[in-house]
DNA sequence: GTGGTCTAGACCACC
DNA sequence: GTGGTCTAGACCACG
């Protein structure tokens, strides 16, 4: 069963939050090629959404090609979804890193401060086993 | 002379990239407890804007105690305002930070991989004076 | 149904009336956790304001931590606002007399006559159910 | 040497507080007929205000018939101003007192409790002979 | 349906 | 000159 978590204080709209982490669960296997995404009733219940929202998550999926309507049986993960969403998961990634280190810049906080305040927070969540960064 | 520059890219309103930046500026020392603020018109015909979204900058300024109203006169940077201001940009871009580092941990790409996009990342805006991080 | 009257012979400006008002609704169980105040546009149509006049009022209760947005549905009472909204009307009311009443001690007119002027102004506006103060 | 104190947090304008404490001096007997009213650049230096504001304020005066141009002297305290000014005083104290007292009223809060503020406001600056408010 | 943002422009009070 | 308030109305994103 898909599990996805709803974060009040993100910004983003839901239905982004919902698309993207349907997006990462296809990109790391916990959805496959054919499994069925859970239905607008269930998932809009299950996170006390509007089902509007999640019907519009669904959608915008549905335009990228990660899902594809069978009818009378529900939106399916299709062939290439698996691929893609691997590879937009990085960019994903990438682009919210890359605008939160910008707007670090532009905050014109010296930079060796802004350095030090990434690596604590990498380190954050990182076991013992993978306190590279930084590295000495 | 205080000089704020407006990113159309930029998906944050108007008035909070004004708000910020004046922040920053009294944060940096450029505006200093008893200065003025540049005065809503004049800001406004500087930045193409309308003088309400100056105003509403402003305002939110007054209210984060940032500013305080002269009457008659202009608004002023409070005298608590340049150690608030300094708190809140390291602040500021710590939360921003660290939300998308936690994202990017939540999307279960391989961690290895996120602290490379992260070197990346760091590097780009760098010049080669400050190519510290990840050291050796 | 939450009543709002605006008072045009009031000279505090139209939102923070609203704003009090909201408060004071919040404070007297009228609004509860959870309710939601009534939408921009009703009320500016039922107050004959402009829908930006209510905005405002709203904005500032959300800064307040009386109202939060909840997208795309409406502003809801906070969780922590009946608590708070008790404890400002409390405080609002009584610095407002405290002031009142300083200027008046200023004023260096004699206590017994500011005393009596207390008294009759109290006693104005008390069914005879409540001719408690000043006693006898 | 006509003591006038100014209160940053007082909402009304700074020259209706110059003008209302004139008027309170003049009531008192601080300020007699034909006494100077200090010089609008005295004022404004001891105020640290702009002198147009204290002008303003002895226009009003002088619309008012508390003070009177003597040219090449000053501002003078007319005949008619402390008969007038100890009647101004007391409707001035009286309707700032009324119009705190009504605001109470609309908030809502109980009025027992209301009547208890009330009382221990006024209790607050009086020396213990003056405690006659409330009875027993 | 909801609120948020922004523009344009009027009017006012204060200094 | 300063900011504050308010109106009118457009446009957008979200649910």
């Amino acid at each position: 069963m898909l599990l996805i978590h709803l974060n009040a204080t993100d910004e983003r709209p839901i239905y982004v939050q919902i698309a993207d982490q349907v997006k990462f669960a296809v990109a790391s296997g916990v959805l496959r090629t054919g499994d069925l995404a859970p239905s607008v009733r269930e998932l809009s219940k299950q996170l006390l959404v509007n089902p509007n929202t999640v019907s519009r998550a669904y959608r915008e999926l549905q335009g990228e090609g990660v899902l594809e309507l069978v009818r009378g049986t529900g939106l399916q993960v299709t062939s290439t979804a698996p691929e893609a969403c691997r590879t937009v998961r990085r960019e994903l990634v990438r682009s919210r890193l890359r605008s939160a280190i910008e707007e670090a810049r532009r905050s014109e906080l010296d930079p060796a401060e802004i350095e030090s305040i990434l690596r604590e927070e990498w380190a954050k969540g990182n076991g013992r086993a993978k306190p590279t960064m930084g590295g000495a």
